[in-house]
DNA sequence: ATTAGCTGCTAATACGCATTAGCAGTCAAG
DNA sequence: CTTGACTGCTAATGCGTATTAGCAGCTAAT
């Protein structure tokens, strides 16, 4: 490994009977400058350039000039390991894709420390090798945002997120108005009596698809059972929506519909034609169940691809912040049955 | 985005009334120095850090250091986009698991270029920006792979490769010996008369396999079909098996094998009973085919740590070129049958 | 013959940090 | 009271590049 030195700027300048300032200008000096280098002189040092492979280091241009190129990505939880894979795939497919259109690497954040919680402001502050980054996460730190939004750098969060200390930059789904057109599509159907299974607080995400839900149902649909917890019994959760008399069930997680529906079968009930089932979002490898939920689209491709393109107007032309919420398209799916045939 | 300036060393000295050097020498100095430096002194500067948020560049670090603990990870085709992305992802899984626990960042080599194919030495070598780098994908480009070799950065290629200009470190999974142990197994049972469905050249990990099946086959079974291109139709292909009365197909491509199961039994043969299948080498998602296929596992996820574990010994220690093959543990499976019965 | 303007370059500096040599002061031993 | 060792720091330099100011030589215009 210990071998050959790095070539620089120098060592082509002397082979090149030039100096070093000359290379560089060879290199990228800007048109008017260029123009006072005569074509000869600027073949000679390309000459040298080609014949010894010499490539100049991104490090030094860095600090040379405040930019290399690089997108910072920072995920709350590791990014790939098995469980969340499925849950980043999408959006790192959509970063890797706008960040090659734009020319720009990406720095995964990682280190961040094993076992201990993820910071952004932990370690070295690795983050400001980028020129900006992506946050994302299912659930953000308030402080570390507060601090990011108060700061220079430029960032911008995958998913919407409230208020910290001034607008946040982010590109999120419309969960909101995606649960309002399921709902209202429900009461369309007939479904008068709904409950809701997932909770209604702590994350934005969370948040948004209840404000939907509570903003629809006032149009006439009651809501008889809400429960909060997640993750409960199933066997507990369809008792409860049998005793509620419900006959469309919201749900948050694909997670607690498939367990549901699964008791549900078993107890020789069936979705759709005894109570149906609305999950709010999509999620990857639904396909796994054999049973395709009504539900609407989370574009998470397409998430990815903006917050990069939305990333790169910041850190280049210090654009003002930008909000943008995508449609997620519904889900027709076999769950939600007509009440009025 | 245009506000307060990032601090610098020499900002803190100012507040905390030293020099910049001593606040370098707090942050980092060897313990030789620091001994130096007394304990009122250090909580000063320590406090003044503390209250302001500084966090040394790591781009300056490195100018002056020559490390900054960032792996680079190259992929000579996209990491994510989907059809690649089962292809990657456990790989990277395993990569960012070492990098996290080692302490490292990741970047991923991306921009490299929209459209035109993607080369190691194509921009400005970004690649400079990590200590040592990981390279993956099925086919490497030779001349960039030689002058990686000759070169002085520390990289580690992840699959078995050829000598180019030198030995090239890697971890590779022991296709050779795994599809041994399959084809050993088919004669165990009976089976004499084979066939091998895919290529026998290029790429290192399809000479492997082939060069693993030949091995074992001069034990006495007999090899009555290779068809060499793959993704042929699959009605052709199944038509030769018959025809060349092989008891046992090996194939390279698990999709190869799907397709002829498929199309042999809508011709009313069955597999194992009419003849057997054995695919070589585990793909993710596997599990969509119906049908589980006798194989061998290729453990990338381990794939991935031991070679980011090499990566970090050759950067960390200039450590001499280790070539490791990791053992494929063989899947039983459904398609091979037992002739002795 | 002076000036103005152009050409073809180079010297010098900044970027933020790590590191080394070494300075000024104190204190103890000889 | 000189010497040496030690303490507590700082000045200076280098890393490899981008960039700006400007120098020397020449030509053409006044």
């Amino acid at each position: 490994m210990a071998g050959t030195k790095r070539l620089t700027q120098h060592d082509i300048a002397k082979l090149a009977g030039v100096s070093q300032a000359t290379v560089s200008l060879v290199l990228n000096g800007a048109p008017t400058a260029l123009a006072r280098i005569p074509q000869e002189t600027r073949e000679r040092v390309q000459h040298v350039i080609r014949t010894t492979g010499y490539v100049a280091d991104p490090i030094a241009r860095r600090m040379a000039k405040g930019l290399n190129r690089i997108l910072g990505v920072f995920t709350y939880e590791p990014a790939f390991p098995s469980a969340q894979a499925d849950f980043f795939t999408p959006f790192l497919l959509g970063i890797e894709e706008e960040a090659q259109a734009q020319n720009y690497d990406l720095l995964l954040l990682t280190g961040a420390g094993v076992g201990r919680e993820r910071k952004i402001f932990a370690d070295g502050n690795r983050l400001r090798i980028a020129d900006g980054c992506l946050v994302l996460g299912r659930e953000f730190d308030r402080e570390e945002l507060k601090r990011l939004v108060t700061g220079d750098y430029p960032f911008v969060a995958i998913g919407r997120r409230e208020d910290a200390g001034g607008p946040v930059p982010y590109v999120g789904g419309d969960y909101a108005n995606a649960t309002r057109a399921l709902v209202e599509k429900a009461w369309a159907l007939g479904h008068e009596k709904l409950a809701y299974v997932g909770p209604s607080g702590s994350a934005e995400s969370v948040i948004d698809r209840w404000r939907g839900f509570a903003e629809a149902i006032t149009a006439g649909a009651e809501l008889v059972l809400h429960l909060d917890e997640v993750g409960g019994a199933a066997d507990e959760t369809l008792d409860a929506i049998v005793a509620s008399g419900a006959t469309a069930v919201f749900f948050v997680e694909l997670a607690d519909a498939v367990r549901v529906e699964a008791v549900a079968r078993a107890r020789g009930l069936s979705v759709p034609d005894d109570f149906s089932a609305i999950v709010l979002g999509s999620h990857v490898r639904a396909e796994r169940s054999h049973m395709q939920f009504t539900a609407f689209d989370i574009p998470r491709e397409e998430m990815g691809r903006q917050a990069t393109a939305m990333l790169v107007r910041r850190i280049e032309g210090d654009a003002p912040v930008e909000q943008i919420l995508l449609t997620c398209e519904p889900v027709e799916g076999q769950t939600l049955a007509n009440k009025r045939t």
